[in-house]
DNA sequence: AAAAAAGCTGCAATCGTTTGCACTAATGTT
DNA sequence: AACATTAGTGCAAACGATTGCAGCTTTTTT
């Protein structure tokens, strides 16, 4: 089967392809019938324009590029799901790509969309991404870029986020109101800004009450929060209540509970931040501090269109939380 | 900063435009000399090669089209996930889109994916997509064309699936084994064929025992499944095992077991067919027939590769399960 | 009736890359 | 010394679409 440019369409109706051009795109010069003509050979013909002309010479792609840790999990997958909605709303193609959580891989897969000459890049950092310089490039050719979840400390860039602060703050709250005291609080990887403000927070708001003790863990997987569990609740003296900063911290702790054979919540407590899907999966159900992968997508396209639409300020959004009462405190 | 062209290159090193471009490439005819310079001034200066040019100029754009209902649950994420890596492997693209099951989204999303000229496409396809005429044109066209999971009766396609007969028969003779003689077994919406296939399948393998009773009823979503459970579960007569034909069904089921108060495997066995996430989240365990999404990627992605390569066979494909044994039955 | 304006349409350059062909200069062959 | 070969390079067309400008009719203005 023949592809139909402007061209063949030219041909068929004796016009030039300026004037298929224009008529399709219902240029004022050109007269209603000729109009009429080409736009309705199009329509038997099923022309589809060519984007990669279109973007040849417009210089102007309309494809977004989406670099993400890993696609499968509980919280990238509704943030990706957010953005590919709006992306169709707005006309633009996603290109996703998998870092695995690999500085190497990160880089080529930047390549990958350099080359593609995305109009915009999503970028959640891998772990232990250093080297800025990529970035920088984009940035001098004013290629939005618009960081989620894991982003760089730098000021200088945008940045879309959980509301790390408010969110572990709300955990806190939550604990207190429950009077837990001896409390084992597991963070993700230590080298992760996230981490960090996470365990900075959610101890600043314990901690204003005097007779609490906090245990602050890192994790970088379910496994290792597995085990930490694991660890303190073999001591005789076990903690009241574990706050999980993550669904996948959550799963290992709960595995551990599970396996220990301890009663949620009669003889621990647990909290989590999460987006949500996993806490309702246990019986009885995990409170949990709403961390919404989906809400986060929203707002990253949302500064992500206004930049393409000439916004060049950076700055860094927060998506709010609120806490989802289940069970389990 | 400036966008680093072929003609900026030529430029500065005096060449023409078809001397660089061939001195990139390593073409023989170029000589030693002057392919060191210009690959020496492109490293320094950083170019990038123009997708949209080259796949213009050569008709042959490296990227791929990948449309799901949607992209966060349990198995599409991984057969995503597992498409993705083969693609950056072979240096494709990937360009994703979720129908939402709407096939009003789907046929806008394959428009999408025609006038970015894909080179091929994965399909999952919405549970009521009845016009294949789009598909056609893409056949007209020589563009490989691989679905997966939900795909259409018609044996003139590509198609890769679980193997649903021989995963639904090991559910049923582990039940059978365990001596399982009154059996919920939930499916997934009654108009998809892979529903269909499994039922049939299940009944097949568990009716060779005369004494056994199934209960086949067909759930098109976790709420569904969890209020079918419920009604089972609410007679006299109380099912002594429930069989689920996927992960979803599987969080319905057991959230309705919990409520209810119904130990596994006490009072009744769970099986399931599942990537393997989920069922490891439970206690105990719920013993699964392993479908993976992430398997059934690779298989996809091996005879997109193929189709590309020339292979015009049609062919349907299969990935194998197995048992794998949680405490839950 | 001549000049100006308006209405349509086409020419040709452009975006960045690839590639068949032609060209020049140097080397090899007789 | 005349000719053929080879190595190295450049010209120009092509991919499909867009767009400033020029050109040709037809109509309006004076």
């Amino acid at each position: 089967m023949e592809i139909i440019t402007l061209k063949r369409i030219a041909q068929v109706l004796g016009l030039s392809i300026s004037t298929v051009s224009r008529a399709l795109k219902n240029h004022p010069d050109i007269s209603a019938h000729t109009k009429k003509r080409v736009h309705e050979l199009a329509d038997t013909l099923d022309y589809e324009p060519n984007m990669n002309a279109i973007s040849l010479r417009s210089k102007n792609n309309k494809v977004f590029g989406l670099i993400v840790p890993t696609i499968s999990g509980f919280f990238y997958d509704s943030f990706i799901s957010a953005i590919e909605q709006e992306c169709r709303v707005k006309q633009y193609a996603l290109m996703i790509l998998q870092s695995s959580n690999d500085v190497e891989i990160e880089k080529s897969n930047i390549v990958i969309c350099r080359q593609n000459r995305v109009s915009g890049l999503f970028v959640c950092l891998a772990t232990h991404t250093t080297d800025f310089s990529v970035f920088e490039k984009f940035k001098g050719q004013n290629i939005p870029l618009v960081f989620f979840d894991k982003v760089p400390e730098a000021s200088d860039y945008n940045k879309v986020c959980i509301a790390d602060i408010e969110a572990a703050t709300l955990a806190a709250n939550a604990l207190k109101t429950k009077n837990k005291k001896n409390i084992l609080a597991i963070f993700g990887d230590k080298s992760l800004l996230i981490s960090k403000t996470r365990q900075l927070a959610f101890a600043d708001a314990m901690l204003q009450q005097t007779d609490v003790t906090i245990h602050s863990e890192y994790c970088g997987s379910a496994e290792a929060a597995k085990k930490t569990t694991h660890a303190y609740f073999s001591k005789k003296k076990k903690p009241d209540a574990v706050f999980c900063m993550s669904d996948e911290i959550l799963i290992g702790v709960m595995k551990s509970l599970q396996v220990l054979n301890i009663a949620v919540p009669l003889q621990t407590g647990v909290i989590a931040l999460s987006d949500g899907m996993l806490p309702t999966l246990y019986n009885p159900e995990i409170t949990y501090i709403e961390t919404s992968g989906y809400k986060l997508g929203k707002l990253a396209f949302s500064k992500m269109i206004n930049c393409v639409a000439g916004d060049t300020s950076t700055d860094q959004l927060y998506t709010t939380s609120y806490l989802v009462k289940g069970g389990s405190i």
